[in-house]
DNA sequence: CCTTGACCTTCCCGTCACTGGAAGGTCCAT
DNA sequence: ATGGACCTTCCAGTGACGGGAAGGTCAAGG
């Protein structure tokens, strides 16, 4: 197979393919003209890969998710925990977002959004916070 | 007042204020010494910026918002048009979030997170997808 | 006057996971 | 021989900084 059935096959970019053997997460074959050869295990690896992406889980995690699938020692315990790693990291972010999303609605809620100047967005942005209570003692 | 204290008193990174200014953000005055000598006026910009950074506008939003603070004769629908575009992405990254965590979730409740080495998570990341069926015609 | 140490400066590289594009080799059908 | 679709490597850029080196400046203390 060269790359860009493997892309199709795939779904991941060429790009992409080229770059996670150069980060060493594949190590295709190579054709005498210089292609790549890659077999339905570097296919099957990809697969992988870009559903463990799709996740969320970074390269990385990526890495090591692939070095648990392929030990057949390991404890799914390590899968786990590595799991719950990543989704304290989504729930994180999302509790980020979340926060500024409700600032932001509430600003917006609260601008006119005429031909007028006046923003309380603009008004909030420029808040001078008071200055710092000094630390008591 | 030097880098240091403005950027204790705006909150934001000795690095981050070179990188406004390199920027074009702020255009702080030099003194005799080649060291920055910095106003209120750009102290209040980099609060400003701080606060927008904050809500998660790019740097080129807080440039636009920047500016349109600085424009007397700004309508206030431009702000809150760029500000309801933010909204939008933030909302679409929470979508996206929420979809990852579910799926993430779902496979960690599955997961026995022991020490044997059947794991669902894996199972589901090497799950090989049905062929598509052909285009119909 | 000298030293120490806390400042300040610029410059360059690294991050993360790619993406775009240039320059050039290969293959296959005409 | 030619064209076009492949393939290759290499280099540069993304966003928004952060780390760290090499070197200039300033104020205090001895």
């Amino acid at each position: 197979m060269n790359i860009n059935e493997v892309s199709k096959r795939s779904g991941l970019p060429s790009k992409t393919i080229r770059y996670y053997e150069e980060i060493g997460l594949i190590t295709p074959l190579r054709a005498a003209n210089g292609y790549r050869a890659f077999r339905e295990r570097d296919l099957h690896k990809l697969a992988f890969l870009g559903r463990a992406r799709a996740l969320g889980f970074t390269i990385e995690d990526c890495r090591t998710l692939l070095a648990l699938y392929e030990d057949s020692t390991r404890e799914s315990a390590q899968v786990k925990a590595l799991a719950e790693g990543h989704l304290q990291a989504i729930d994180a972010k999302i509790a980020q977002l979340q926060s500024m999303r409700a600032t932001l609605a509430h600003l917006v809620h609260r601008c006119a959004g005429d031909d007028r100047p006046d923003c309380p967005i603009l008004d909030d942005l420029a808040l001078v916070p008071p200055p710092a209570a000094p630390p008591a003692g």
